[in-house]
DNA sequence: TTGTAGGCGTTATCAA
DNA sequence: TTGATAACGCCTACAA
C-alpha cells in the first residue's frame, strides 16, 4: 500500500478536517481562510461568504495547537490550586476569572493534590503549553525546584503567587495572617482564656507558617506560653485527620486541655466539628472555638462560629490584576497586594469553663 | 536593521532556548536531543550525558505545543464544570483525577460560570487544544450547538457526560434522581406532610429536570398535587436567590405555606438556612427540611439535616473509567453508569406542625 | 484583495 | 546509533 499523495499525513492528522480542506472546498488559498477566521478586514464579502460556507459544510474547527505554536501566545492563563476542596477556592476563582476574562483571557485550572509533585506536573503542563500567565497557590512553596523555575525569569511567563512566598521578590497576593491571628488571640484572651490550642494545615505553604508564627508570637506578647501538646499540624489538612486530633483533645480531662481552640482553614473545621458533636461538647460552655476562615458552615452552625474573614473574591481579583500588569510589562518591579483580615464575632467564643 | 541570519525567528521565538540551542551546545542533531528527552533506548550513554548537560546548562524546557502538534495527542483530558462552587465538585474531581492520572493523563479544568456561552468557550478551548478526552458537566445541556459538536463524532474526542443528557446516545454517568426524590417523598409523606415545597436550580441541566419530574410524578402517585406557588427554580442557583425565596415562603401564615421543603443542591441550602435562621424558624417543629445533596453543612448543622446522598467520588471515578475505555476504543457503543441515591435520616424531618 | 511560501518546535521516518 | 529532513496546522510577511 503506497501512501496516496492526495492524503499524505492523513494517518497523523487523524482524518480531521483541516484548514487545507476548507481552502480547497472554497477554492481559495489557505491564508484567505485564516484571514476570514481571524476577522482580518481586508477580505471581500464574496470570499468571506465562500469560506464561511465551506467551514460550515465541513464542520471545520480551528486547531488551536497550530495557532498557539505559530503565534507563540495562547490568551490563556493557568491557575494551580493546592486544594480544590477548600471552600475558599471557588471564590478566589470567581474573582480571578471575572477580571481575566474581561481582559480576554481564558482561565484554566489544575489541582496539585497537596503534593510538590503535583505542583511540578501542573507547572510543566502550563509552562510547556505556553500559557501567558500563571496564578499559583502551590501545595508546597518550600521546594528549590520551582524557585529555580521562577528565577529563570526570562523564558518563563509572568507569575503571581497567591498566599505563597519565594526566596526572591515576586508578584504576590498576601493575606495578613499576622493581623488575623492577633485579632483572634485578643478575642480569646480577652474572654479569659489562657490555654489556647491551635490546629493548622501543613507548614509547607505560607498560611500555615504565618499563622503559627503569629500564634506563638502573640501568646508570648501576652505573657502566655504556647503548649506544644495543643498545637497540631495536619498534612494534608483532611477532615478525618482533624477529627482524630480533636477527639484526642477531648479525651483529656477538662482541666488538662485547652479551654479554647483555633482551627485553621480548609477541611479542618469539618473534622473538628465532627469530633465536638460526637463528644457532645457544648460550645462555648465547655470549649470556645474560633475558625481561621469564614464559610457557610461557620456562619450557619448553631451556635454560630466566631471566624476570621477576608475578602476572598478580592484575593482572586487582586491576583488577576497583578497578573494583567505583569503580562503587559513583563520586566516590571514585583508588586504585592495585602489582604486584610477581620474577625466576625458569633457565639462560639465565651469565657472559659473553669 | 537587517535581521541577523544567525537569529532568525528570534522575535517570534521570544528569545526562549529551544531544542536547537540544546543540540548546538551538545554538538548533536536535534533528533538526538528529542530521543534523549523522550527516553528512546537507542541512545549512547555518552550522547545522553552530553545532551542532559546541555539541557541543564541552558535551562531548557520542552515546548509541549510543538510536541502536541506533531504527535496529534496531548495525554490530557479536559473537565468542564458548570459551577465550581458546588460542594460536590471537589469530590467528583478527586475520583476522576485519581483514575485518570493513574492511567497517565493530566486533568485540566475549566468553569463555564453557569452559562451556555461559558460551555462553548470551554469546549472550543479544549477541543481546539486537542485534549484526548472530555468530562462534561455543562451549564446547559439543552443547546443545539454543542449537540451538533457531539454528533460530529469523528474529529471530536471522546466525551463522557456527568449528569447531563443529549438527544443522541452518549457515554454518561447519571445519578438516579428519580429514585432519590421518591425516597424523599416517601420520607416526608410518611411523616404526615401534605404540603411539600421544592427549591431547585435551573432546568437547563439534568438534575433540575429529573428532580422536578420525579417530584411531580411522585406527589401525584401519592394522591397529592404539587402546589405551583411552592415550586421554585433558581437560575443560577445562588445562595442569595434561595434566601429570598425561602424568606418569601416564611412570610406566609403557617397554614398557607409548605409544612416541608425539599431544597436542591448547589448553593441553595446556604441561602435557605440563612432565611430560616433569620426568621427564627425551628426545624423540624415549624418546618421540615430535606436537602438533595449531603454536605458537611447538612451533616453538621444542628439539627442535622436529612439529606439525599450518593457516592460522589464514584461519579468521578465512573466518568473517568468510561472515558478511558472510550479513548481506547473510540468507536464503541455509548455506555452509561447509574449512581444510586440513598436517604440519610437526621433530625430535620418531623411531623407537620398543624 | 488574494496567493505564495516560510517557519513556529517537535517527532518520526529514512538513510547513513 | 546518529543525522538530515519532512511533516503537524497555522499565521503573516511579502509578492502579485
Amino acid at each position: 500500500m503506497e501512501p496516496d499523495p492526495e492524503r499524505k499525513g492523513e494517518a497523523v492528522r487523524g482524518g480531521r478536517v483541516g484548514i487545507r480542506d476548507v481552502a480547497r472546498r472554497a477554492g481559495v488559498a489557505i491564508s484567505s481562510v485564516s484571514r476570514v477566521l481571524n476577522g482580518n478586514p481586508n477580505v471581500t464579502p464574496a470570499l468571506r461568504q465562500r469560506v464561511l460556507e465551506a467551514v460550515e459544510a465541513l464542520g471545520y474547527q480551528v486547531n488551536l495547537v497550530g495557532s498557539d505554536l505559530r503565534r507563540g501566545t495562547t490568551r490563556t492563563v493557568g491557575v494551580v490550586i493546592d486544594d480544590i476542596a477548600n471552600p475558599l477556592f471557588a471564590e478566589i476563582m470567581l474573582g480571578a476569572e471575572a477580571t481575566l476574562s474581561a481582559a480576554g483571557y481564558l482561565v484554566t485550572l489544575m489541582s496539585s493534590h497537596g503534593t510538590a509533585r503535583g505542583d511540578a506536573a501542573a507547572l510543566r503542563h502550563f509552562r510547556g503549553r505556553r500559557v501567558d500567565g500563571l496564578l499559583l497557590a502551590l501545595s508546597d512553596d518550600t521546594g528549590a525546584d520551582w524557585h529555580a523555575a521562577l528565577a529563570a525569569g526570562d523564558g518563563g511567563c509572568p507569575v503571581v503567587l497567591l498566599d505563597r512566598e519565594a526566596p526572591l521578590p515576586c508578584h504576590s497576593v498576601l493575606s495578613d495572617h499576622a493581623q488575623g491571628m492577633d485579632a483572634a488571640l485578643t478575642e480569646l484572651v480577652g474572654a479569659g482564656h489562657r490555654r489556647i490550642g491551635l490546629m493548622l494545615g501543613p507548614l509547607c505553604t505560607r498560611p500555615g507558617r504565618a499563622r503559627l508564627r503569629a500564634f506563638e508570637a502573640g501568646l508570648r506578647a501576652r505573657g502566655l506560653n504556647p503548649d506544644a501538646r495543643f498545637v497540631t499540624l495536619h498534612t494534608p489538612a483532611t477532615a478525618a485527620d482533624a477529627e482524630r486530633t480533636m477527639a484526642g483533645v477531648l479525651r483529656r480531662p477538662a482541666a488538662d486541655r485547652p479551654s479554647a481552640m483555633i482551627v485553621g482553614g480548609g477541611q479542618l473545621l469539618t473534622g473538628a466539628l465532627r469530633a465536638l458533636h460526637a463528644a457532645g461538647c457544648r460550645l462555648p460552655e465547655e470549649m470556645s472555638l474560633l475558625v481561621c476562615d469564614d464559610t457557610p458552615l461557620a456562619e450557619l452552625h448553631r451556635p454560630g462560629l466566631t471566624a476570621l474573614r477576608r475578602d476572598v473574591i478580592g484575593i482572586g481579583r487582586a491576583g488577576a490584576e497583578l497578573l494583567l500588569e505583569a503580562m503587559k510589562a513583563p520586566g516590571a518591579e514585583p508588586r504585592s497586594a495585602t489582604i486584610p483580615i477581620e474577625i466576625v464575632r458569633r457565639a462560639s467564643v465565651g469565657p472559659p469553663a473553669a
